[in-house]
DNA sequence: TAGTTATTGTTATAATATAACATAGTGTAA
DNA sequence: TTACACTATGTTATATTATAACAATAACTA
């Protein structure tokens, strides 16, 4: 399974702060937040971000350029993401549906294109801010 | 309809330029490109392209930082947009579906949100980097 | 015609992301 | 164990994307 990648040390400094937040995180805001545990630069940040997506850890919430831990065993690896996010307090959860993505996985396009990958981000107000 | 919106000359400049192009332009190199037309600064460009968004002559893909033409009448105002998007060749078409807008149009979540507005940027090769 | 709003112009700066190069660790196979 | 390949790290500089702040104009509207 996806999850058991061993991480290296910036990687796992990351992750951790990621996985503890409860909203996106951006990548200078972590940056700000590792700096005490020695990662200085910018790269450094950019480099585990990229491997964590790469291994489906994270994910980009594209539209907001911030990172949220993925806590969704079914989700397939980075390769299709589905996401609802609040325009008025930004929190963003990660959707778990099972039809939804059988529906999207198996969507053709007009010249029976398929595709390999998605990401869809859903907005709205979430409970709280209606 | 949407598309009636009358465009200021900055606007119309700009929305030319990416309605004439055969693949998503980026800010800046709009910005190269209507220098000679007198837009002179980053500032000049992301408000037009601000407000061709709000209105939905244009989309923003939002993996790629950049803007294309909207050619789908079907699309609401930018609320409800979705993309195709060739992982080698970066071709980006508008996917028009009404089996797909429906469905997700209609998505709800196990709270039973429902929502205002999605973007999906489906990724794949296109037919001729197959 | 005065008041209001939207748009424009301009300079500066913030926020996001990558290039380029040097170094160090890790796994593997002769 | 040594050479090799491969990955990760550290570091400086720079590229790219986007907004703040303020002044001036144009367009709308009561
Ligand atoms: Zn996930
Ligand atoms: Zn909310
Ligand atoms: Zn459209
Ligand atoms: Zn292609």
């Amino acid at each position: 399974m996806h999850k058991e990648h061993s991480l290296t040390k910036n990687q796992q400094i990351i992750f951790d702060l990621i996985d503890k937040s409860t909203e996106p995180l951006k990548a200078y805001s972590i940056l700000f937040n590792v700096q005490k545990k020695g990662i200085k630069a910018p790269l450094q940040v950019y480099r585990a971000l990229d491997k964590l997506v790469e291994i489906g850890k994270i994910h980009k919430i594209e539209s907001r350029n911030a990172f949220i831990a993925c806590h969704n065993s079914s989700c397939q690896v980075a390769k299709a993401t589905a996401f609802s996010i609040c325009e008025i307090c930004e929190k963003v959860t990660e959707i778990s549906s099972a039809g939804l993505s059988k529906y999207l996985a198996n969507f053709k396009d007009k010249d029976g294109m398929k595709y390999s990958k998605y990401n869809l981000e859903f907005f709205g107000l979430c409970k709280k801010c209606r």
